[in-house]
DNA sequence: ATGGTCGGCAACCGA
């Protein structure tokens, strides 16, 4: 069994106990992790040596930042897109017991109008080249991350009134369905396929995972090869009621390889 | 339509 899981952690530094905890409990094989919000010099690789996890890592001053955590050696890893802008701290890649691992942390965009918006937008065409040119659809492959894309009208509470919303505006989900389209199953859906499941809940909204008001904004997908492999796929909300919760939750899916 | 709360980091930016 090959259990991966991706985790936002807004600051790795002031989650690192909800991280401990969550890790001591479900023993992933792979731990792919958004928004570290830390400079490599400062990643606490310690934490993770004791947990028995091998990881790498590449982050910035105050924004983004990713992380791949393995129970596993970590082979081949690259940072960062081919090309200019290579956004080293928004895309890591390796490869873990023979599988490719692409942990994205996708641009959130700001506003529709806003020039970040457009960049997210064609940060989905660079994905599509990138895996293009470095694998096939038809080898096992499994990219994960805070992708900021809602996929659908039940990935949302309320559709109609997040139109207009940078994770749910028809343009970015058209570009996200596009990149599916390459060759991903999403693993999540294929297993959960009800409405009102979610990996995000704003911290401005009172109560809102107690009212489940949410988005599927975080992603687990895989190549068809390694897709038919999935045995499960869930969201485990159970982090958010520890001291300092965060805003996002921990998606794991479990493969029989 | 607007703002709500966090984290980082030292004034507001990003989400």
């Amino acid at each position: 069994m090959f259990k991966v899981a991706t985790f936002n952690a807004n600051s790795i530094r002031s989650r690192l106990h909800i991280i401990r905890r969550w890790v001591a409990k479900e023993q992933p094989d792979v731990l792919a992790i958004q928004e570290t919000k830390v400079v490599d010099e400062l990643f606490p690789v310690d934490a993770f040596r004791e947990m028995g996890y091998h990881v790498v890592y590449r982050g910035q001053k105050a924004y983004s930042g990713v992380a791949v955590a393995s129970k596993h050696p970590i082979e081949d890893v690259q940072y960062g897109f081919d090309d200019e802008p290579r956004d080293e701290a928004r895309i890591i890649r390796v490869v873990i017991k023979g599988i490719p691992v692409v942990n994205t942390y996708v641009p959130q965009g700001k506003k529709i109008d806003h020039p970040d918006y457009e960049y997210k937008l064609r940060w989905f065409a660079r994905l599509r080249e990138y895996f293009s040119r470095h694998f096939s659809p038809d080898e096992p492959l499994l990219w994960v991350g805070d992708i900021n894309v809602a996929p659908t009208e039940i990935d949302v509470t309320n559709p109609k009134t997040k139109l207009k919303h940078v994770d749910f505006h028809i343009d970015v989900r058209r570009e996200f369905q596009k990149t599916l389209e390459w060759g991903f199953v999403d693993v999540f859906r294929k297993h959960r396929p009800g409405p009102g499941e979610f990996t995000y809940w704003d911290y401005r909204v009172p109560k809102a995972l107690e009212r489940n008001i949410g988005w599927r904004i975080d992603h687990i997908l895989a190549t068809r090869p390694l897709a038919e492999k999935s045995v499960d796929s869930y969201v485990d909300r159970e982090p958010r009621s520890w001291e300092k919760p965060s805003d996002h939750t921990f998606l794991v899916a479990i493969f029989d390889v």
